[in-house]
DNA sequence: TGCAAAAATTGACGCAAAGTCACGTTCCGT
DNA sequence: ACGGAACGTGACTTTGCGTCAATTTTTGCA
């Protein structure tokens, strides 16, 4: 490891706690991040620039490399920020769950609410200027599968869990998670308890116990 | 809806069909891809530019512009030259399918073991410099699941299953089967059919039917 | 309060890659 | 074999990135 003494950055003494420094540099940040959501919203995330960004600002070009290092960069913290606050919840409900069933059942319906509420962020960031599809995971989101994966080790250990793989399990889960909230944002069908009691029952008991539809009308 | 005469694009006559101008042009666009599958893999698609795909080419910059807009649309082809080999094999199989087992297992079975064996351009495709994980689905791709939904209208239509949300299934079948993908490729576990059986069990009975691990011994 | 040092902002600048286009070359139909 | 159309070429223009010296703002301290 390299700790040469004359080469190290200056390292910026921390500002003071309520000092105005302190107050403009969160501001400046918010201020770039709603920026970022706008433009990303009207552009999609491919065509916006930097330049875009910031011109959506009274800042200056200079300033946005101060708090970001690039757009990929904006776009993980826009993406973090929901990846931290969703990922406790989930940890909490699934450390409450005394069976398979509130393990699934927990997990999925958080996520799906959690979805719905914040589907205004989730649209913008999902935008893209052609027809492709683009799904990003910041290694915060990452974070939260291996939190997942975690946690159902642990389920396996308390015998909550059969000793399955815990791996494709997670993966499974996640798959379905994200896909499934997808169509319930996109679709026109924006109910989060529907989505969740079908992701549930599959988990629980495969196709045959999926929800049968109100309708019968089938698209085709 | 503008037919403007004048302003309309010459639309080139279409090459004859042996003809050594057609020769070329196809020639010309593999040689394109081909360099660009190499150095995707290389340098990871978010770092490589236009510029590193024809320099590792014979042609001129310009002409890169005859073939494709943007990397993004080199991206594209090749992302589109894998959905367009395997589609037509999943509806093959779906079609025969006389019952949900089949339907559900062979879809499963067909994809993990193309994912397994095109697992090198899977590879170069997700190489990327910083630690996020990007996938992106291109018309041609997202045609793909829409045919797959069709395909499960019509075994609801023809009484093979129950009459279930159509849309939330094709999530969850392809939400299951990328993740689930992934994990096979990335991790140490490379089979296809171990992959297959894990997803087909969770979707015929749920998480209580799904295999069991050989060794219990648990990673945590 | 006044002042010097530290931190942050600014926008012009240098550079790299994108995308265009006038020209030359090759191919095709007659 | 000739004329025109399609294609390839690479220099050129444009665009956006990232930096940095100069300037402004804030802070700590006497």
């Amino acid at each position: 490891m390299v700790t040469d003494t004359v080469t190290a950055k200056p390292e910026p003494r921390p500002a003071r706690a309520g000092g105005k420094r302190e107050q403009t540099k969160i501001q400046n940040r918010e201020t770039i991040l709603e920026a970022a959501r706008k433009v990303f919203a009207e552009l999609g995330y491919g065509a916006t620039t930097v330049r875009d960004i910031i011109r959506a600002t009274p800042l200056a070009s200079g300033t946005f490399y101060n708090y970001f290092q690039s757009k990929e960069e904006v776009y993980q913290a826009i993406r973090d920020e929901v990846a931290l606050e969703i990922r406790p919840r989930l940890r909490e409900e699934r450390a409450k769950a005394k069976s398979i069933d509130e393990f699934i059942s927990s997990t999925f319906r958080t996520f799906f609410e959690f979805v719905a509420r914040d589907e205004g962020n989730f649209r913008a960031i999902r935008h893209n200027a052609d027809s492709t599809r683009v799904r990003m995971d910041t290694p915060e989101v990452l974070a939260g599968f291996t939190e997942l994966r975690e946690d159902i080790e642990k389920a396996i250990a308390d015998a909550i869990f059969p000793p399955v793989d815990a791996d494709f399990l997670m993966a499974a889960i996640v798959g379905v998670a994200f896909e499934v909230a997808e169509r319930m944002v996109i679709g026109d069908n924006h109910n989060p308890s529907e989505a969740a009691e079908f992701a549930t029952a599959l988990f629980m008991g495969g196709v045959h116990k999926l929800p049968h539809r109100k309708n019968a009308a089938g698209t085709a």
